[in-house]
DNA sequence: TTATTATCTTGCATTATGCAAATTAATACT
DNA sequence: AGTATTAATTTGCATAATGCAAGATAATAA
């Protein structure tokens, strides 16, 4: 359950300065920290010690004066984490390790809608997969649970998923989860774990504010700032779908299977739009007026957020994703009263795997200074 | 110059505490912030000590058993800010208390629109105040200056002002200010003052995150997330503004006073609109026009930040605000797929002073645990 | 071969904190 | 009135994280 594993206040920062700038020296860690090199010394020493961190020759410093430093970098082997999927009609798990690398990966079918049954096959899973890989489980941070849907106000359960239907005490203040599992759980939605999955090992591990919008059979997302989600109120923050009426067009995945629909198009399901659909005239129009709202929504996110990064990913069909960054990129502005440059608008590293990020939050939880709970001293 | 105040982190989070939850015992601040009661003496004591907190009997605590805990609250002599205005035709300039008192104040007309002058003659007349109330000028955290305006992308310089039209130098990433002043400078502008006012002295001191409207010629705003501004790339987060193309109608003050000029009211600037323009029937109009667009603002911030209160605020008439607070609370509902109840929407604490909030800048940097630059321990 | 340089490490002092016991000042009970 | 109970606060002592300064190390430069 990883309880060795308590990191503190300037270790996290160690481990967020790497994962963010990549490996580093101990003197360029000291610099950029603001810490005394003793201080890292001792901290890093620990953590290789610990197996979080391992040390190699800087290649960088070929040729220089000075004794050669030696850059830290993270060790796959150090840490690990399960992530659980529940997509609407099955189960997907899998175990990351440190590095984001997936260890093992498993897809069920759903035994039945009870929380029991869906919990219980889930946990399974991971264990047998923990098992198998024959982890220590202290270095196994925890379990992520990512599904598809947003919150209800009251007591902030899970609305709006087929799985849920059922689960009607679930509320995410308790913990119902942990039982199952026997080790840490977090859970959130299939956008914000997704969001999360490029701070920890997609596009933005080096941005410190940034902004996903999530183009599934719904429109979901996230927000990053200072290098924290960022959820709000009633976990409601960064779901930009609220901004497209349902009684309109939107640029939703359910939006394109209705219009395909409407046509008479014999699809089942969004993961059945292939490259032969996206040829049709009525697929094109409809990304183009998509692309439109897309831009629109930059817009809205540039005015509120002012990110560093705008990144767009989702299940839709990867060049419908890559088409509304083309479209952004070309058009070059976002308004007509917007006189900066765009944000970075980039898609996101990978549009399936939710569960990579439902894995990155107890990863998250154990290395993120700001998830220290701890207390600080210095500075009278 | 304060350099002696030097807060450490926990002695923040009790600063914070204080002026988030109120007076408080030494023992209800341990358990709220999770720390030691003889940590939280001994920063105390420290800090009754320096002059920041005062000590008083607790009321509420008649009748109970134990030892009757005196409750710490903060002193308004403790510390000492500065805050200065740059009005588009004058210069404002304010000396507050740790509490958020205004000690003195000033109203300058601008020598001439250089930068040299205009900061000279805002140096000279807060020096003054400080000097004739006698303060020492250790307990003055700093001065703050703010002033209607947008950044540049371009080095981050102030645009659209009038006064800085010739400053084509004062890149917000050097520190032109200090030598003005003789003491720490910051800067923002009007609206993220007023929004830092209100996380200080108004309606949100015990809120962690909100979103501020600031309506006055231009629309304006900030957000505050974890008890921080949260000011975006080039630090045009919440500059709601630019939501509403200036080519169209929209609620701004500019966008009022035209529509009285169209109509041939005989107005010279917004502050020339009073009650007997309130009642004619185009600006009953315009008010039910624009608060439709406030409205649709909400649901955008919602969406977006989600935060748990919306504070709309201005140099716009007062019953002009109130009109748009009014007609949120009472529409009661967002938007069509806005399935939550409203944020707390709600009127700011005042609508002039931005000085206040520019002074309210070097407290939060002296006093913010967030602000601290420190080093922190414990956690192995 | 020696000087220079930058990184890293070690010994020692300092500081912030936690823990546990002691102190204090109130009410509750007999 | 006197004792017990209670909760806040304080004090003594141990511990942990850090900084500072001096030293060790391993490279290049002269």
């Amino acid at each position: 359950m990883a309880n060795d594993l308590n990191l503190g206040y300037n270790s996290r920062r160690i481990m967020a300065s790497i994962r963010a700038s990549g490996p580093q020296s101990r003197a360029d860690l000291a610099r950029s920290l603001g810490v005394n090199p003793a201080t890292v010394t001792r901290l890093t020493t620990s953590m290789v010690d610990g197996g979080l961190l391992t040390e190699e020759a800087d290649p960088r410093r070929q040729g220089l004066k000075g004794y050669p430093a030696k850059i830290l970098k993270i060790e796959s082997t150090g840490l690990y984490s399960a992530g659980v999927y529940l997509d609407p009609d099955r189960i997907r798990t899998c175990v990351i390790n440190a590095t984001g690398e997936i260890m093992a990966n498993d897809e069920l079918a759903l035994p039945d809608r009870s929380f029991k049954s869906v919990m219980s096959a889930a946990a399974t899973s991971v264990k047998e997969q923990i098992n198998d890989l024959g982890l220590d489980q202290n270095r196994v941070a925890g379990c992520g649970v990512s599904y598809p849907g947003q919150y209800t106000e009251d007591s902030l359960r899970v609305q709006r998923i087929q799985q849920f239907k059922d689960w009607p005490n679930v509320s995410i203040e308790q913990d119902l989860l942990k039982p199952y599992f026997g080790m840490p759980v977090k859970h959130t939605n299939d956008a914000k774990a997704a969001c999360l999955a490029e701070l920890y090992h997609g596009v933005c591990t080096d941005v410190e504010d940034f902004c996903y919008i999530w183009l599934s059979y719904g429109i979901g997302g996230g927000a990053v700032v200072g290098g924290n989600p960022h959820l709000g109120r009633v976990q409601g923050a960064g779901e930009w779908g609220g901004l497209f009426p349902k009684s309109n067009s939107r640029p939703s995945g359910q939006d394109l299977f209705d219009t395909l629909k409407e046509a008479r198009v014999p699809i089942d399901k969004l993961s059945d739009i292939g490259l032969e659909h996206l040829k049709m005239p009525i697929v094109h129009s409809w990304r183009e007026r998509a692309a439109k709202q897309i831009q629109w929504l930059c817009l809205v996110i540039a005015r509120t957020f002012d990110p560093k990064t705008i990144v767009i990913g989702g299940t839709l069909h990867p060049q419908i994703l890559d088409g509304f960054v083309d479209h952004m990129v070309l058009v070059s502005v976002l308004g007509e009263d917007y006189q900066h440059s765009l944000p970075n608008i980039v898609r996101a590293s990978r549009d399936d795997l939710p569960e990579l990020g439902a894995a990155a939050l107890p990863i998250h939880d154990v290395t993120n200074p700001t998830a220290y709970a701890g207390k600080a001293n210095k500075g009278w």
